[in-house]
RNA sequence: GCCGGCGUGGCGGAAUUGGUAGACGCAGCGGAUUCAAAAUCCGCCGCUGGAGACAGUGUGUCGGUUCGAGUCCGACCGCCGGCACCA
């Protein structure tokens, strides 16, 4: 073998190995155990970014190990095509969105395919290709027939000078990014799905999962089930009433005003008795949509002048408007309870609403609400009838009686809202409806789709194309299609199942799916920890309501990358802004222990400020390119940093040196087996291990050996830890490497031992560092391919131990370590403890209260 | 604001179920090799004291539980992710 280690010539010959013979091709064979392997798939966004190398690393070690395992591996890989950005770019260089899209997608596969993942690519798709969306059109028709679709007002972000709505992403400071204007509240019809319809069972079905409990408990909190009462106040002098939903009927006494948003009827009859309302309802409108907007902003409201009557009390208390109060929320109206409510609270002190204790203390006396309100459950006070009841007690009462008196009932209200999936844009699949010319609303039937997006468009900031063209929307005779399409999170919910049968042309999915499904590992980054994965579900749930596969949870096991991170460098510029410079070109300075002091551009030796560590992005110009890692250290180094610098769940701060260690790690690894073999080429023949004639070097050897595959197998297979895997390989190659030099003339046992640890090596890495395994599995004479290799196998004699090591602490601090038999009994152990010269200088005038014996780990002596 | 995380040497991290804190790697320092350099190899490497044996101290801060706490509990500080139209 070539005794220097050249990526480039090994990374493409293994990729034209793995190419030609279709290695990676997934066929669906009922006799084996199927392993379906799946990465969240890249937005075409123009380059891959060290978070999809991260990512996409992560999946293909999975991918790999698995197969060496003997499963039927499936990794497919496609686009996520349609989003903001595609528009974007579009307007930026006047190129339509589909071509732009299109062309990174070319580029971001090749960049893929330099990386060396074992994707069948067979399976490809992206989610603009008409014969992927005309499915989801397909299956939105369906669900419009069952009624899990409507139509109702939802509030959008709308920018008075562009005339265009935003996206959340595109408010800043409550203004339009690209015309500065204030954003507004503005109401519009659009298309929902019921999502709420499965609130119970996409909580209950948490618990089969396995997922990270960090995970299902933000989805659970996501969903939100409650259990409180919904009642209602009649209007006095209307005939209306204001229904208001509450998790604390126990507070009701202790009501004392009751809120409606601006939108609200009553809201709007107010400002008509009072005009001077009307302008609070405008400013109301004011500011963003989003619910970090709504509960920072500044709370504020208006006395309607209209008044409720108390449902239990009679009593009369004003109604006010109140911005925090939405729409679409719930009711539209809330009651309040300063006493007990920070919220309420914080409102009633600014507009000198009064403020009544209802709820005692711990210690049963009448809370202090001067500092702000008491939020604890206690037993009520103040409440008439209903004093001295605790939460159970008194919510079981409230609630009998609004019931008995027909003003309330018991209700489970789930936090989740009903999926808003239109979208005023056109990058995205039209949403398959048309409206008739007396106002009917009818989905498309099967043969009027699908709904082909039309792809030579021109794209400025004045919203969607579509809806400029008649040739798309009008259909004649007074019927006009949407122009609306779908949020892109529909497509994201069931690419995952396309991909067990992305080829049927006649149907959305087949019985491939259920051969596949579920996918066995996902993973992806953290920020989809709710959305994206609360949607799939859904959607998952929903293609099994209607037959299509009959599993009920897309994703069994899920893996949440964290981020890459770089540091970041600026200057200040001229206008007050930063000017900020890639990683790349500047060159940092460190004082005598390592630590970065200062930073100065590499192109003019000035100084650059370090502005911090954060997330690789486009703003703060600190993305490291992978293709020039690529480039200049191959694959498999880049591939073994990123599995070797942090575990996969945690942050991971990309750093130059690290990735030199690891290369100069792959040499070593060449080194050791070039070296290995040319010592059997001197012994002329690769002998024979018998395990039963080894001396103690040896049998050290070994068992590192094996201590190794125990390790590596239990940390890629179970536990996810990359970093601790290839840490462990590191240590036997370290043992390996002193093991050959000491052992210059190697016997055969020395070299029957040392090729168990070569192999053993190159195959626990083999998932990691494919190419440069592949090569050296060659090298070893090994005729199937590294891929196809068994995953090494454990010998349980290999690991035993003549002597263990323990620590012997006195009041739990280490003193001495003592080398014992490991099957020393209690008695033994405690002896040899206590002779020991070190511990009996610290219990020496003490009296021996207890000696604690932790088996193979440790003795504490307790003396006092 | 609400929900969920994270915080360990100069740096990335390890310590898996409450049991020897700092594996592995990077940086640094010393040495070998070399005409020299690069590359490579060997050694040292939390902090303080000590020639050393060893002792003290140390996992964001403060407090608690325990024979024993990086790990469990309470309060606080800082940072990160999500908040329904970024993907």
């Amino acid at each position: 073998m070539d005794t220097q280690y050249q990526p480039h010539a090994i990374e493409s010959a293994a990729q034209t190995y793995w190419d030609d013979n279709q290695c990676f091709k997934a066929v669906e064979d009922a006799r084996r155990e199927k392993f379906y392997c799946l990465s969240m798939f890249p937005y075409p966004s123009g380059k891959l970014h060290m978070g999809h190398v991260r990512n996409y690393t992560i999946g293909d070690v999975v991918s790999r190990y698995q197969r060496m395992q003997g499963k039927n591996v499936m990794q497919p890989m496609g686009w996520d095509a349609f989003g903001m950005p595609a528009e974007n770019a579009a307007i930026k260089n006047r190129v339509p969105p589909g071509d732009w899209t299109y062309q990174n997608i070319d580029y971001m596969r090749r960049q893929l395919k330099a990386l060396g993942f074992a994707y069948d690519w067979s399976r490809e798709f992206a989610t603009c290709d008409v014969d992927y969306y005309r499915w989801e059109q397909w299956f939105f028709a369906r669900l419009v027939d069952k009624g899990l679709v409507y139509k109702k007002m939802a509030a959008v972000n709308w920018d008075p000078v562009d005339n265009t709505v935003l996206a959340n992403e595109q408010v800043i400071d409550g203004r339009g990014w690209r015309s500065g204007a204030l954003v507004e509240r503005k109401e519009i019809p659009l298309w929902f799905l019921k999502i709420t319809d499965y609130a119970e069972e996409l909580l209950a079905d948490l618990d089969h999962v396995d997922w990270p409990e960090q995970v299902k408990t933000m989805q659970r909190n996501w969903i939100g089930k409650s259990r409180g009462v919904e009642l209602s106040f009649d209007v006095c002098g209307r005939d209306e009433t204001l229904d208001v939903y509450t998790t604390r009927p126990d507070t009701l006494m202790g009501v004392t005003y009751v809120a409606v948003a601006a939108s609200h009827p009553l809201a709007r009859a107010a400002a008509e008795r009072d005009p001077s309302l009307t302008g609070f309802l405008e400013e109301c409108a004011r500011g963003g949509t989003s619910e970090a907007d709504l509960a920072t902003m500044e709370k504020r409201g208006r006395d309607t002048g209209f008044t409720a009557r108390h449902p239990l009390t009679g009593n009369q208390v004003p109604i006010y408007v109140a911005n925090f109060v939405l729409m679409e929320y719930g009711t539209g109206a809330v009651m309040a309870v300063p006493g007990h409510d920070q919220r309420d609270w914080e409102f009633a002190t600014k507009y000198g609403l009064p403020i009544v204790a209802v709820i005692a203390d711990e210690q049963g006396n009448t809370p202090d609400l001067s500092a702000g309100a008491h939020v604890e459950h206690g037993a009520l006070i103040n409440s008439g009838e209903f004093d001295g009841l605790d939460f159970d007690a008194a919510f079981q009462a409230i609630a009998a009686r609004l019931e008995s008196e027909g003003r309330g009932t018991v209700k489970t209200n789930f936090r989740l809202r009903d999926w808003g999936v239109a979208r005023q844009r056109y990058w995205g699949a039209p949403i398959p409806v048309k409206y008739g010319p007396e106002g009917q609303t009818v989905a498309l039937t099967d043969d009027e789709l699908p709904v082909a997006l039309p792809m030579e468009v021109e794209v400025d900031a004045s919203g969607s194309p579509l809806k400029k063209m008649p040739a798309f929307y009008d259909l004649g005779d007074g019927w006009t299609r949407e122009t609306d399409t779908f949020d892109t999170f529909m497509e994201s919910s069931w690419y995952y199942a396309r991909f067990a049968c992305a080829d049927n042309l006649e149907a959305m999915l087949d019985e491939r799916a259920d051969y596949w499904l579920p996918v066995d590992l996902y993973i992806g980054g953290i920020e989809h920890a709710i959305l994206h994965l609360l949607y799939a579900r859904f959607f998952h749930k929903l293609m099994r309501d209607f037959g299509l596969i009959e599993s009920d949870e897309p994703f069994q096991r899920l893996l949440t990358q964290g981020m890459v991170i770089a540091e970041t460098f600026y200057r200040e510029a001229d206008n007050g802004g930063k000017d900020w410079f890639n990683p790349a070109d500047v060159e940092v300075k460190r004082d005598d222990k390592g630590r970065p002091v200062s930073a100065v551009l590499a192109s003019d030796g000035q100084p650059v400020q370090m502005g911090g560590i954060e997330k690789m992005a486009k703003s703060k110009n600190n993305g490291v390119d992978p293709q020039a890692m690529i480039d200049r250290f191959g694959a498999d180094t880049v591939r073994l940093f990123m599995m070797f610098a942090a575990p996969p769940e945690q942050s991971l701060e990309w750093s130059d040196a690290g990735v030199e260690g690891a290369h100069r790690f792959m040499k070593r690894l060449w080194k050791l087996v070039a070296d290995h073999l040319a010592a059997e080429e001197n012994a002329g023949a690769v002998p024979t291990l018998d395990s039963q004639a080894l001396d103690d070097g040896q049998r050290g050897l070994r068992r590192k050996t094996h201590e190794t595959i125990k390790k590596a197998s239990d940390d890629i297979g179970r536990r996810t830890t990359f970093n601790t895997a290839i840490a462990a390989v590191m240590e036997l190659s370290n043992a390996l490497g002193r093991f050959q030099s000491e052992r210059a003339d190697a016997t055969p046992q020395d070299l029957a031992v040392a090729r168990e640890a070569v192999e053993t090596c190159v195959l626990l890495l083999a998932p990691i560092t494919p190419h440069a395994c592949h090569a050296l599995w060659q090298a070893l004479g090994h005729r199937e391919p590294a891929i196809d290799a068994r995953w090494p196998e454990l010998d349980e004699q290999a690991l035993v131990r003549d002597s263990l090591e323990l620590a012997v602490q006195v009041n739990g601090k280490l003193r001495a370590r003592i080398e014992i038999a490991p099957d020393a009994a209690k008695e033994v152990v405690e002896a040899e403890a206590l002779a020991n010269e070190n511990v009996l200088r610290h219990i020496e005038g003490k009296t021996l209260r207890k000696v604690i014996v932790v088996p193979g780990k440790l003795v504490n002596i307790v003396a006092s």
